[in-house]
DNA sequence: GATGAATGAGTATTCATTCAT
DNA sequence: GATGAATGAATACTCATTCAT
């Protein structure tokens, strides 16, 4: 699955760390060449040994989201869809900004590069979990009659938006209860209507 | 129901205009007093004799998408939700430019003034579909079981991840039809099983 | 004594007020077009109705000092000299930020103009003082040998830092007490010593 | 009695002089990041490399007199008063530009810190003179019934007076000489008067 | 007399980047 | 590998002034 394997130098490493420790911490407008370099302790024009710009710096940090996100593990089917949902809340529970920073594609709309890349990811993870529905819908778990971009959006949508607004309203309200709840919600609207009479 | 005057200026218009068309051509990076009035073919000065500041302008441009979004005339239950969502993607294909920043909360995120707005008007919004979706419950045309904020979620979440997608892929597909499909599978989906009968 | 009696129209008072209420409370940094239109309750544009710009308004203003500082009335001699010191103490108390204008020549460098005025002002002040000077002297009462413009600075200065400390510490200290104190030692020290064989 | 590091570096001090300059040539108005940074032939974004602001610039300056006015060496008593107004007009003489700033407290109105700043300077500076008026009191060459605090309004206010004036004169007079004169009749008039003889 | 709209020059400060050492 | 010094372009905003109406 890795297209360019980067192996990044433990000191660009140690720069992406800091580049996502600094969005986490202080959002996407803080990730300044000045606030990194100060971070890790080291001039400005240190970090340009290291990375040809602050671009490439975002793409390199960016890059890294992917294999956080999407390792289901050996799950399939319906559990699958559970498991990526579950792990998408508790990685903005973890680090809410970096969160964030994962569901505004819009941020980035002057850097091609790198909305080129979050946009490969959203595709990408659309393609997985478009696999997981098929097996759930073989698998009898889920209705077959809907199509598979609308069936991601009927859940991922949802999902999306239950953050947002606990983002946006500071963290109010318990996200793991309401998330639960909307899981259990979502398997049931979407069951095949015979089931009830098996 | 409107709380402020908002009796724009015609110059106040164009300069709203301008900051929305920015946005979402460029990004709210973008947004700059600077390109806000080279885009109107004034001086800088110029705009502060219309506004008293930036973030004066950001409001007025977010408080007019409240106009924009919640007319939605007589309607009631269902209807009115179907009604809704179906004004809220028109707006998208007549404006797109604000429909990119329609959804993009997270652009505000570092002026907590705009911020409010913003999620005042979504919690405006959201209680009059509550509203509407209790009336259809009332009616029998979608099932009582759901609360009423994982009901909002379940609904608005999909059709703001549609319009999202639409505008990342610059209108790739045909919004209208995948909206009236969703719209078809959601009210099916959240129809009462007969439960009663059980 | 007067040279160039600019009578000046009711709106023009108004607007010279109006100027010295905002040096007096927010200080000169705060005489601005703006500050004083608004103050007066017209457009920045009706000002110049009135003055042909900003200059004029200052010059205008410090014009009007001259008339309130050095009217001593009927005294002469000694007696003037220390009406003179007390009328100072006392306009300071009763508007100090005018009163700190009055003696910062250095604040308006930069309009040779109006450092033209104060300085003109301060010369003519000197020379009033010296005439009550050589009265006081003559009087007997103020030893003769000392050179009139060093006597006006053994006098003037120490209360101009007696003014200045009271400023700097924000009030902090009796002025009046200070000052009659401070006139007492004054008159002491310069009396002719052969009084005592009187 | 050093409170803080002071060590500047050249251009930090290539910087305090620029400064110090055009205060005292064109006013404080006129002391601007772009006229500082055009004296020195920089750009402005590379002053601060060196100084994190505006404030800390005048600051520096600021500070800078402290060390140049207040060592008198090992005089005490009126010897030592003497020393320093001595000191001082030869610092005058020799920095022409610091000295019409040494005395315009007026000019830092606005911003407390450094108004903060020169107060404190004023504050120690006082205390040091009033120890050696002491020793010339101890020593019976100024009378003894003169508050400190009066006595040292008599003796600084006319050497400031002198100085301001030398200044805005543009140096017309010879300020020795008139300083000197001003000495002598100090300390004769300060002299006691054989009171205890009386 | 007064206004609304605009201007041009200016304010302090920040940013990503470069380059000689 | 890293630094110190610098740059050019940008940021939001303010000021005194002008001019057509």
């Amino acid at each position: 699955m890795d297209k360019k394997k980067k192996t990044l130098t433990s000191r660009q490493a140690e720069i992406v760390d800091a580049a996502l420790k600094l969005i986490a911490e202080q959002g996407i407008q803080h990730l300044t060449i000045r606030n990194l370099s100060t971070a890790i302790g080291v001039t400005e024009a240190a970090l340009y040994r290291h990375f040809p710009g602050k671009t490439e710096i975002i793409q390199a940090m960016v890059s890294r989201f992917e294999e956080d996100v999407d390792e289901i593990g050996e799950l399939r089917g319906w559990r699958a869809v559970e498991a990526a949902l579950v792990r998408r809340t508790e990685l903005v529970l973890a680090k809410p900004d970096l969160a964030r920073v994962l569901f505004a594609e819009e941020l980035f709309k002057d850097s091609p590069e790198i909305a080129q890349i979050l946009y490969g990811m959203m595709q990408r993870h659309q393609q997985i979990m478009k696999c997981h529905f098929q097996e759930a819908v073989d698998d009898g778990v889920i209705r077959a009659d809907i199509p598979m971009d609308t069936l991601f959006r009927l859940i991922l949508g949802p999902l999306r938006l239950l953050i947002k607004q606990w983002g946006l309203s500071d963290g109010a309200f318990d996200l793991r209860a309401k998330r639960d709840e909307m899981l259990e919600f979502m398997k049931e609207l979407l069951t095949p209507k015979m089931q009830s009479l098996r």
